[in-house]
Order: C-alpha cells, then sequence, then structure tokens
DNA sequence: ACCGGGATGTTCT
DNA sequence: GAACATCCCGGTG
C-alpha cells in the first residue's frame, strides 16, 4: 500500500510537519529512500532559515507553496533538499538529512562511488543530493504531483510516537541549544550521526 | 575513534 | 571578501 503525500500534509509549521515526515519514502524515478532524519527551518523568528532575512534568488522557492521541494547548493559542491511548508505562504522548509535505501541501491552506489557502505548512500544531506542526483534542475518541482519524477509517498509506515529529538547541525546562528528542531527515527539505517 | 583541514563555487555583505 | 543547513581524507592515539 503506497498513498500519495496531499498538499495539506505540508500546510503547516514546519517544526509540525518534520517529525510526521519521518518513515515516509522520497522518490526520485527508480530511487527510493525512507526518510529517518530530518530539520525543521522556520521563517522570520529562526535566524538557522535561508528565509530568515526575506526572498532572495536562491531561496524563492521557499516562499512558494507547500509541497514544493526546494533544493539548494552549498559549499560549492553540495545540493540540498526540503519540503517546503507553511503554513500558507509562511516560508517554512524540513530539510532531508538522514534517509535508509530502498529501492536503486545499485544507482545510488554508482552515483556514490566514495560510500563504503550501504548505510552511507543517503546519511547526510549533501550525500542524498548525490545519490538521489538531485541538482538546482530540480529546485521547485511540486512533490504532491511528482514533477520530474520527485515525490514523498506514504507506504504505511507510521511515524515514530517517540522520535529522537536534538538541536539542528552544522549551525552558526540558530544553534541554540533550545532550538530542538532535529527529528530522527531511532537506531535507523542512514542516520548522518548515531544520535 | 577522533580530530583538523582542504575542496569548491555560489550567495550575500 | 566572508560565510556556507557538507563531505572526505589523512593524521594521530
Amino acid at each position: 500500500m503506497t498513498r500519495r503525500v496531499p498538499r495539506a500534509f505540508y500546510d503547516a509549521d514546519a517544526r509540525d510537519v518534520a517529525p510526521r515526515l519521518l518513515n515516509k519514502v522520497l522518490v526520485a524515478g527508480p530511487v527510493a529512500a525512507r526518510i529517518v532524519e530530518v530539520e525543521a527551518y522556520a521563517g522570520a523568528e529562526d535566524p538557522g532559515s535561508h528565509s530568515y532575512r526575506g526572498p532572495t534568488a536562491r531561496n524563492a522557492t521557499m516562499f512558494g507553496r507547500p509541497g514544493l521541494l526546494y533544493v539548494y547548493f552549498t559549499y560549492g559542491m553540495h545540493f540540498c533538499a526540503n519540503a517546503v511548508c507553511g503554513p500558507g505562504d509562511t516560508p517554512t522548509a524540513v530539510l532531508l538529512r538522514g534517509l535508509t535505501p530502498l529501492r536503486g541501491l545499485e544507482i545510488m552506489r554508482a552515483r556514490r562511488p566514495k560510500a563504503r557502505r550501504d548505510a552511507e548512500l543517503c546519511a547526510g544531506p549533501g550525500r542524498i543530493g548525490q545519490a538521489f542526483g538531485l541538482t538546482r534542475d530540480h529546485d521547485g518541482a511540486d512533490l504532491v504531483r511528482a514533477d520530474r519524477g520527485v515525490t514523498i509517498v506514504d507506504d504505511g509506515t507510521p511515524a515514530p510516537d517517540e522520535p529522537g529529538v536534538t538541536t539542528r547541525v552544522g549551525l552558526r546562528e540558530g544553534a541554540g541549544d533550545a532550538l530542538l528542531w532535529r527529528f530522527t527515527v531511532p537506531g535507523a539505517v542512514g542516520l548522518s550521526r548515531p544520535t
């Protein structure tokens, strides 16, 4: 059983959507993997968010409708993927940080020859971009319509009742101990770090 | 296992 | 000109 995830699912604050996105499945053509680690990014009140200082050419997709895929380029070599949330036109988003590979493992291995183990294929936001072949061409794709072959589906696995909750990773601004906006499936394969 | 630094180029100040 | 929602490699213990 595989259900489409409707737009209404994304039409709420990323901090509410993020834990509910756990155990859903990211699909890009023949490649699929289970979402086991995410981070929420809010808008004007979140100094760690790309949308904090208002719209720019790069973050335009975050200001679009909930359910879009926001792909950004960072550190001169990595593409990272987010699900745009809301509510409404509020520019929040959920960063995908860790996935458990499910289908298309051979393709992922070919795209990520440096990965030593399958658990490393999608363990980290930049690695997800590599394994799924994401580039700026995917920025703005509509996940709800499987635009450009990219979508998120529900295969019947519920989100955990008690997800792991920690601070966000890799930030200067917005890294405060009070901002517990990283969510994980405890013990899952494909986490970017153990906890 | 843990840590430090280099890669690489876009984006914003 | 600095920062960057990162990754990989080579050092040391």
